[in-house]
DNA sequence: GTATGTGCAAAACCTTTGCAGGTTA
DNA sequence: TAACCTGCAAAGGTTTTGCACATAC
């Protein structure tokens, strides 16, 4: 529930924080900051942008939510789901789709060329079962 | 040979784009606009950002550099090697590696989950050999 | 000669900052 | 009440656009 996982990050619990993680965990639309205001403003119509980037640095901080970027793409958009996946967008429509296929064996090693890994980042593009 | 790979993608051969393209392949450094404005300026002091901005869209477009984007960073870099290979970007240090590992068997795969794949974007991020 | 590239200035776009006032635990 | 959060206005950083002039093929 979005109050715990709040508290849990020791974030204090504001209705337009709660506002925005609920929004970006139950649409998993992948949103940007401004289709996270675009929305979030239909509800409390005097917030601010200014708030909406506070949140999304807290609640990417706390790891609640996560960043991505696309090649192509000049602003970050965010991810609420916390299960381990990969993304596949589609470069006809543009539809992001989160993929759970297990690459970890082959990507979560330890090393790399005498380098230690901490996180890995991949996505893949092309064309999406619907636009076939 | 610069004059070969431009005259092959039918791009026009002018001194700001030779110097541009020989940077950023030459260098590996995987500089953002900005890093290769800096550069080039201390060569062709009148050069513009425009010109800049213009010439990695166009070589970007022919295909002969590549666009990267790293979490966290909000510009984007360009990298000029071909070979297929993924990146790895020091946390502490900001350098970055390129990693030839083989990772094709199992990220170059034809289909996802219904999708279908054209291109598969990876990297890592972690601490360094050096900064270990 | 024609299509393409360059450079300037201005604007657009995304994000950050400083600060005063308000709210949460 | 102390720490944190919000909202406004302004600024910062990156990239794009329109247009006149210049250059490559």
């Amino acid at each position: 529930m979005i109050t715990n996982q709040l508290k849990t990050a020791s974030l204090k619990s504001t209705f337009q924080r709660e506002k925005i993680l609920e929004y970006i965990i139950s649409k998993k639309e992948h949103p940007t900051a401004e289709m996270i205001y675009d929305h979030i403003v239909k509800i409390i119509s005097n917030i601010s942008r200014t708030t909406v980037y506070n949140n999304v640095k807290a609640l990417t901080k706390a790891n609640i939510i996560k960043p991505i970027k696309f090649i192509g793409e000049n602003q970050v958009r965010y991810d609420g789901e916390t299960k381990l996946h990969y993304h596949f967008i589609c470069e006809k429509c543009g539809k992001i789709y989160d993929i759970y296929t297990d690459y970890d064996k082959v990507l979560n090693k330890k090393n790399i060329e005498g380098n230690k890994i901490k996180n890995v980042y991949a996505y893949f593009s092309g064309i999406c079962k619907n636009c076939k």
